[in-house]
DNA sequence: TACGACAATATGTCAGTACAAAGTCTTGAC
DNA sequence: GTCAAGACTTTGTACTGACATATTGTCGTA
């Protein structure tokens, strides 16, 4: 039997009909009330139900199966996905991903100046004489030396202050200037250390570091973010989740 | 001025109206016809000019802003966005990068038999005690090892030649029995090789190996791969693209 | 000249409807 | 009893129409 989730619709808010209810399905599944198998109410009667259209109603669901938490299947229903493939938004920094694992994140500045740099620019799509924003930070967590972080910012970040980046990660920073980064290329490595990063990340020739470069864009397809970064590869790996959707 | 590009729409085709259109769309950028930054016509004379709704003309652009091909801003109009930001659906195997850059790939399979696993039978999301089939390969690059690749399939792919993995690479071959990967987790670090990997991969212990652990699904959620991959640092790199549309 | 109001333009949202196609299940003929 | 035809359910595609809202540009007035 198909279950009915308790939805309520407010048509006087600004926020899209839609959007209202692919939120609050996504948050029955997301809370466990609807378990992965579940038959879901088919588009037709949720429409009656809620006193929607059907476009409306499918619209909503489409949001859903675009997140991987639905899956359609034509004359069969819909029905809620393994939750193994249900997409998360990625795109966070190193920071964010330390605090959310309960660590105790830190940073020094290493380095903070104003360059020129023409591979850099041209990554980022910018003139090869762009003033960018240079900084060099070290990364511990729980006092310990984790990782060394190389990251170039373009003419529009240039006025951000050594203290800022030493409160909060990169991305909480660039944020709060209104600069949305929404994709990134990056290019993951490994190698032995050099004699700089053995000194400031406590390592042995024989021990590794783990490496990525990312270039960064906001919506508008406007570089937002080099970095050149470089891991303790015994104490961090990187996840990604990769589809086809 | 807009830029008209020329589209035709065949109604008796099987395939959608609004797929047609986007894939001509898609291709007019790909080739160049539209340059990024170039304005794009809006929906209306579009939906008008090819006698189609403006819904489905909607749906195909859409479908474009999606893979990040378009830009719209309400007020405003469609514009083509930079070609930094293109969305390029990943999922390859190694095989299939090599080969694509040229490379010519060859395949030694060291071991290939059936197992019972409860780490792996757990994250493919498969009864413990499922019979799995073991493989491990060494992969060749120009005459050169490269990668030392162990891999669980499913009961579903159990019946895999060890032939077939000499010729193709495990996705082709699996591609080839209707099994479809869409979504997968990856997870990528470095450490010092084994002797067993020095051996294989012709390393001194000073020289990394680059890791990925990765778990995939068919688009209904059924695990299909569990992949366990080391790779000469010094050879490789991964490309991941990340993004949060 | 400066500035506000308004028009023009384009996308965003929503409703309602119709028919097509895929998959399941029942029914009926043999 | 078996199996195929057809009914039924559910999603997929497509159209029409209407109104909302964001942005730019223009016109007219103070």
């Amino acid at each position: 039997m198909a279950i009915q989730v308790d939805v309520s619709i407010d048509r006087s808010s600004p926020v899209p009909l839609y959007h209202q209810l692919a939120e609050q399905l996504s948050d029955a599944i997301a809370s466990g009330r609807l378990q992965p198998g579940d038959p879901f109410e088919n588009e037709i009667a949720l429409a009656e139900r809620l006193s929607l259209s059907r476009p409306t109603v499918r619209r909503a669901i489409q949001e859903l199966v675009n997140q991987g938490l639905l899956l359609r299947r034509r004359g069969l229903g819909t029905t809620i996905a393994n939750r193994k493939v249900h997409r998360r938004a990625e795109l966070t920094s190193l920071f964010d991903d330390l605090k959310r694992d309960g660590g105790r994140p830190a940073t020094t500045v290493l380095k903070h100046e104003l360059v020129q740099d023409e591979r850099v620019a041209t990554a980022l799509d910018l003139p090869a004489d762009a003033e960018l924003l240079a900084i060099v930070r070290l990364r511990l967590s729980d006092d310990r030396p984790l990782a060394i972080l190389h990251n170039w910012l373009p003419p529009a970040c240039n006025d951000i202050a050594r203290e800022d980046l030493e409160q909060a990660g990169l991305y909480a920073v660039m944020r709060d200037r209104g600069v949305r980064p929404v994709v990134a290329h990056q290019t993951i490595g490994a190698r032995p250390p050099t004699a700089a990063e053995r000194r400031h990340l406590g390592l042995k020739p024989s021990q590794p570091v783990l490496t990525m470069t990312r270039v960064a864009f906001d919506a508008m397809g406007n570089g937002v973010e080099y970095g050149d970064h470089c891991y303790r590869a015994q104490d961090y790996s990187i996840d990604v989740m990769v589809d086809k959707r």
